[in-house]
DNA sequence: CGGGTCGATGTATGCGCATACAGTCGCCGT
DNA sequence: ACGGCGACTGTATGCGCATACATCGACCCG
């Protein structure tokens, strides 16, 4: 490595200018075929890879697309960070941890990235990740931003006004998200509130339920407020009461949820019907409700929100809404493809549908269905 | 954005000359109070962001990290992409899809990417992913290495010789990995071999088991291969008659382990205990022996690999071994950074300590435990 | 009151590549 | 034999920023 060899020393090795190396490496249909060889031949002794910055920056694109997502992990300060397993520690072999391996904030994150990088590469562009977390996370979006020639960012994760800025610079579409206000950016949300309708819908009038009520996440979590908004429109559509605010709020973790339901078991006031807010909380419900030897779902129905596989392994499984998280990642991507294409395109809102899993927990599927794939 | 603005815009608009304003954004002390909210202030109006490009260049380094996944959905052509969700469909409501929303093969990679992302982020660096798939996936390994400073690659994602052409301009370790002859690369692995050892150790001397037989993975797969030396070695400590090969081979899908453990029901030569390779394995294996009223484990004791949460929720619990994903990805992005500090540092072999994870499975954990964090 | 010092700012240059434009060469048609 | 044309290749320039170095002014000391 004494000095990464640029263009300039792959042309003089292969004793031609620095353009004809550029253009064996982009436009190899315009190079005789003897020259190419000899320049590859350069390229493969000297060990030369082109500069991206370079490139970047002479065709005034980098060929990046950016994404952006909250930090589910709550790790701000560098200090809170686990430490790291180090060598030479043994084995250890413990008893039931008990702690899932993956965060579940991070899971459904995994999957828009996954969605996000696959329709990237289909058009040959790269991807960038960031994550807002700690002091600064402006200055970081920031940086991201001047580096790649599209944003697509997950809801609440950068102030609207560094938003804002960026846009004017290079396409934003924000995922997941509410517009706000008279924001120019692209939005690609899930239809959080025609899933939870249709569910609700279905508890109505397939199961005959009418006593229904919804435990919902952080009143600040604008998904949280659409699905509600779901609800209650089924509710409304059944000619049943329409309640004005959830019956419980949780955070949309399972803990949480477990305290709620442990309360609502206190109080002795069990409805027909919890209608959850997420999976999280519906599993929450579900671990006190089978711990008091409620049945469900004889006694109590039981619905989540977001599709997780814990979902498919509860006992009894869990009727829910999927969410389609790479759907998400790719319907960005895409639509950032679109814009850079063409930048006077009108800001787009796009609600990408979703889809009920009915399961167990509903009353559907009265027997087991652990026999698939057989 | 008729034009991005530029450095000299911003100067032209502060009022001062190009210098000043990256002074301004690269180090602020160095400026006049009054000067710097000039210019603070032209940004704002401007909407001038730093292009990153350039900042690569001329700083001759781009402050990224590359991360090389493998393909692990097999995605090759584009035209196998499943097709986009798009608007205007109505909300599905179906019975019980039974597919898992996430790929098993892509909960890890996010393990490992946000291990990578953290340990970046630490040091102010930015990550890019590549995943390694499509008809030239050496191009766009290439064209990865030529925009970042260093590059973490998951085993076999890349041709060594590929590699080897890429690690002349920058740092390259290679994650869950072994060191390939001569290569010169860092290296960062799980220890395989000491866990798989550590489990089988338990259930002899624990359990009192001497009857085990090995599942193994695809026969080309390093990660089985050390996993099955380690059951080797533990069967030897114990004067137990070590074998020269797995008893049968999956291919680490839960479908490929259900019908082998249907054969091996059919056979009816049913030992003691099955280690498997991993706990999709193993998972499929107490699918059949579930279905066939074989208990685990009083009947025969099962183990995994890998410490996937579908073993936390599984009946009975499934014992296995945790991978520590997160922190590969942590150590490769931590070796990176010492190398490209100090480039003459000799290749590492790092070897990551796991943990056994008791559960059911094996025998141990005589009661539930469901009520955790109650 | 001149030389020296230090802080703040400007000037000039190069980073490595893409590409517009200008040759160069061989060949064809007239 | 000459103009013209097409296929290749070379020359020159700019992309936007960081930074070494020069400059400039205020201030301090002797």
């Amino acid at each position: 490595m004494a000095k990464t060899p640029t263009v300039y020393d792959v042309a003089e090795r292969a004793g031609t200018s620095i353009a004809t190396v550029s253009r064996v490496l982009r436009r190899p249909d315009e190079v005789r075929a003897e020259t190419r060889a000899l320049v590859h031949a350069a390229i493969q002794e000297l060990g030369y890879v082109p500069s991206g910055a370079a490139r970047g920056l002479a065709a005034r694109q980098t060929g990046v697309l950016g994404l952006c997502f909250p930090d589910v992990d709550g790790i701000d300060d560098p200090a809170d960070l686990p430490a790291p397993v180090r060598v030479g520690q043994t084995v250890e072999v413990v008893t039931d941890a008990g702690q899932p391996a993956v965060h579940p904030g991070n899971l459904y994150m995994g999957e828009v990235m996954r969605g996000a990088e696959l329709e990237a590469w289909r058009t040959g562009l790269a991807v960038m990740i960031a994550v807002a977390r700690g002091a600064e996370p402006s200055a970081l979006v920031s940086d991201l931003a001047g580096r790649v020639d599209g944003l697509a960012v997950l809801s609440a994760t950068v102030p609207d006004d560094v938003l804002r800025h960026i846009a004017r610079r290079i396409p934003v579409v924000v995922m997941a998200g509410p517009r706000t206000e008279d924001d120019a950016h692209d939005h690609i949300s899930v239809d959080n509130a025609a899933g939870m309708r249709a569910l609700t819908a279905h508890l109505i009038a397939d199961h005959g339920l009418r006593e229904l009520r919804f435990i919902g996440g952080p009143a600040d979590a604008p998904d949280d407020a659409e699905r509600f908004l779901g609800y209650c429109a089924a509710l409304a559509e059944a000619g049943l009461t329409v309640p004005t605010a959830p019956a419980m709020r949780g955070d949309f973790t399972r803990d949480t949820a477990r305290s709620l339901a442990r309360q609502l078991l206190a109080d002795g006031d069990l409805p027909r019907a919890l209608v959850c807010s997420n999976d999280q909380t519906a599993l929450g419900f579900l671990d006190e409700l089978t711990a008091a030897g409620i049945e469900v779902p004889e006694r109590v129905a039981l619905t989540g929100f977001d599709g997780i596989d814990a979902g498919l392994t509860s006992v009894p499984t869990l009727t829910t809404v999927r969410q389609p998280m790479l759907e998400l990642g790719r319907a960005a991507v895409e639509r950032l493809r679109l814009r850079m294409a063409d930048p006077a395109l009108p800001p787009a809102t796009i609600n990408l549908p979703v889809r009920v899993l009915l399961r167990r927990s509903c009353g559907c599927a009265p027997t087991a269905t652990l026999a698939q794939s057989t």
